[in-house]
DNA sequence: GTTGCGTTTATTTTT
DNA sequence: TAAACGCAAC
């Protein structure tokens, strides 16, 4: 660990040792390395205890990375008990401990978004007296909201007195309680009853307090008013709290972050020591005249500028393109040009966009050019429905009162327990006020089903009852997994149920691969279990297993496609930020709703210090849209850069056999015969 | 319970 | 344009 290598700022950073301190940390400007360090400091200059240390951070990308970089750093030996973290995992954890003092069982279902629509949607065709079609998943927005702000379901008050907010009043106080007769809590709720955990016992909260000396959070301009809670009962009195962030790259402010927890620390936190670090070592001169000239048109910030010691380096280029087709054209060209002038591997390219839907037009050509790429985001594994289904068996056997999953697959596959069953033992729970499994169990005494239902019923029960215990007894859970869904037929009702055989042969992988995750998370656990892996299913704690996860593994050399804010805390020498059009950025939305358009320059702003080298920004000047011809307007953003970083070009369309399009024919010939040859 | 057809509706970002 | 939904007919 050499402090030498540090600037002045860093290494104040990586000093200070007690008190709060704030650190405004610009893109590029060696943030994670100065985390680390002051890791490595405590532990090994300060004589800190690796249990004392907790650090904080909002994706587990980061968490991993962070710990990886720490154990090179100190020594794999001097981490053990260190406890480097997601905000969501951390509370898991802490709720895995001590939730049944809330009243809720340790074997507790995580509900994610999907799931609690499903339950909302259930719940509002209770409430629904006008026969009115609502959008449950804007009510599921709106409970999110409330539990991101800590207001609690008897505290949610109707302020604007639209319909929506009425009808989420009514539905938030049966949500809670509906989630809490499955024991069952949401991705919010991991948070707040952790807060509230903390708050109605004082024990649990000293327990912590005990044990978490050093506390360090990562992106502290995303934190909500809940995670801001919680970090400041866990510093306590003693307020060795850390916090790292930069409020220009707050871009999640429709999660409910708070920009105010980052700009009011000195005040939440009086005596904090400011520490900024703006010398960035990521951009060129040029690429960071734009990103400050951009970001200085926003009013609420901390005022600061990034520099650097390093060269200009090129102009940025602007590309003006015909329509979305020949914006992915002049990627392509751009890429093969740059990797071949410069040496470059497709790994070093990124292309960047506001929304996912974006990302199709670049997806094929880059398929018809036989370019390999990742692409990340988008439709998540885990959101498949024939993954769904097999997690929620996997959940209901864990923890049977969660109707959700219950009810999900309580006939799927069929197995003769059709709507008029299921409405009757629905029935039969409600009206006895028994959970629904206990019912199943006890098909036999509802006089209205017939002996075919009651049959089928106890059947189910009986399967899973099964299951159950081979699950607990086994350490083989991936094998139980894989014959647990050969017996319940999930793939052959997959092929029945899908008509395009490609796409049923395509989800019964899916399916596979959640046994397959299930077999590297047994690889990696010390102590697996069943509702481990569901924990880290839901946390999306894992690489995302999909059909390219082997190759993937091998770091394989492909250019990047994801979201812009999806890039955070990423940098690649080459960064295409495309679509750089109104309403796409800023988006649409964000204008019609007069909101926040400086959240939308934050984004652009992030976009652009991604880029280590060359910045390529590209618009259409006219987009099809619903199958329509749509014109496009340049981005306002666009105007803030300054005329003379930029190299202005318009893309000709389709030139006949330029020199530009023969190189790249030239080199999708040889891709090509690199690919036979097996490169 | 399923299939097929016509109609509607899109509209952001993610732990 | 495309996917998702609802409704009617099997």
């Amino acid at each position: 660990m050499d402090l030498t290598t540090l600037n002045q700022e860093q290494l104040a950073a990586v000093r200070h040792a007690d008190g709060p301190l704030l650190l405004l940390a610009g893109a590029g400007s060696g943030k994670t390395r100065v985390i680390t360090f002051r890791i490595g400091y405590l532990i090994r200059q300060r004589g800190v205890l690796p249990a004392q240390l907790l650090a904080v951070t909002f994706t587990n990308k980061a968490a991993k990375e962070m710990k990886e970089r720490v154990e090179e750093l100190v020594g794999k030996r001097q981490c053990r008990g260190m406890i480097i973290s997601t905000f969501h995992s951390l509370c898991v954890r802490i709720l895995k401990e001590d939730i049944e003092r809330l009243g809720y069982k340790k074997n507790f279902s995580i509900y994610g978004t999907a799931d609690q629509v499903r339950l909302i949607k259930d719940l509002m065709q209770a409430v629904n007296v006008d026969g009115k079609k609502y959008d449950a998943e804007r009510i599921q927005w709106m409970i999110s909201d409330a539990k991101n702000r800590l207001i609690p379901p008897e505290s949610y008050t109707v302020r604007y007195q639209d319909e929506y907010e009425y009808l989420a009043a009514e539905v938030y106080p049966k949500y809670q309680k509906a989630l809490k007769a499955f024991n069952a809590i949401d991705f919010d709720d991991i948070i707040m009853l952790t807060v509230r955990l903390f708050r109605e016992h004082p024990d649990v909260l000293e327990k912590y307090q005990q044990r978490f000396r050093y506390l360090m959070v990562d992106e502290y301009q995303d934190t909500n008013a809940a995670q801001y809670l919680l970090l400041r009962s866990l510093a306590g009195e003693r307020r060795n709290l850390c916090v790292v962030g930069d409020d220009d790259q707050s871009i999640y402010g429709w999660r409910g972050a708070d920009l105010g927890n980052i700009l009011d620390f000195e005040k939440d936190f009086p005596g904090a020591a400011v520490i900024r670090l703006e010398q960035n070592y990521r951009s060129t001169g040029n690429i960071l005249a734009a990103a400050n000239a951009v970001i200085g048109n926003n009013r609420q910030r901390k005022e600061k500028a990034l520099w650097t010691s390093g060269d200009k380096g090129r102009p940025i280029e602007l590309v003006r393109c015909m329509d979305e087709e020949d914006e992915a054209r002049v990627v392509m060209e751009r890429i093969h040009a740059e990797r071949f002038r410069h040496e470059l591997q497709y790994r070093e390219f990124a292309i960047l966009y506001r929304t996912n839907v974006q990302s199709r037009a670049f997806e094929e050509q880059l398929r018809y050019e036989n370019i390999p790429y990742v692409l990340i985001g988008g439709q998540q594994f885990f959101d498949r429905k024939e993954v769904k289904d097999a997690v929620a068996y996997l959940k209901v056997l864990v923890n049977r009162r969660d109707e959700v999953n219950l009810l999900r697959i309580l006939n799927y596959p069929k197995r003769g327990i059709g709507e008029t069953t299921a409405d009757r033992l629905i029935r039969a729970s409600a009206e006895g006020e028994r959970p629904l499994w206990e019912v199943l169990c006890a098909a036999g005494e509802i006089e209205d089903l017939g002996e075919k239902a009651q049959e089928a019923v106890s059947g189910f029960v009986a399967l899973m009852e099964r299951y159950a215990q081979r699950f607990a007894r086994t350490p083989n859970l991936a094998d139980t997994a894989r014959e647990f869904f050969a017996e319940i037929k999930l793939e052959d009702e997959i092929y029945r149920g899908t008509d395009d055989p490609k796409k049923a042969r395509r989800r019964v992988e899916n399916l596979e691969e959640v046994v397959n995750a299930m077999a590297s998370y047994l690889e990696r656990e010390e102590k697996p279990s069943l509702s481990g892996f569901l924990e880290k299913v839901s946390l999306l704690d894992e690489d995302r297993p999909d059909r390219d996860s082997k190759e993937k593994k091998l770091e394989r050399d492909a250019v990047t496609l994801m979201s812009l804010h999806s890039s955070k805390g990423l940098e690649y020498p080459v960064v295409f930020m495309v679509g750089m059009e109104e309403e796409f950025l800023p988006h649409k939305n964000v204008l019609n709703q007069g909101a926040d358009v400086e959240e939308e320059r934050r984004l652009c702003y992030v976009g652009i210090t991604r880029a280590q080298r060359q910045l390529v920004l590209t618009g259409a000047a006219q987009r099809k849209k619903y199958g329509q011809l749509q014109p496009r307007i340049p981005s306002r953003f666009l105007q803030e850069i300054p005329g003379e970083l930029l190299d202005s070009q318009t893309s000709e369309g389709r030139p006949p056999a330029s020199e530009e399009e023969q190189e790249t024919m030239a080199n999708n010939f040889f891709s090509g015969i690199r690919a036979m040859l097996g490169d």
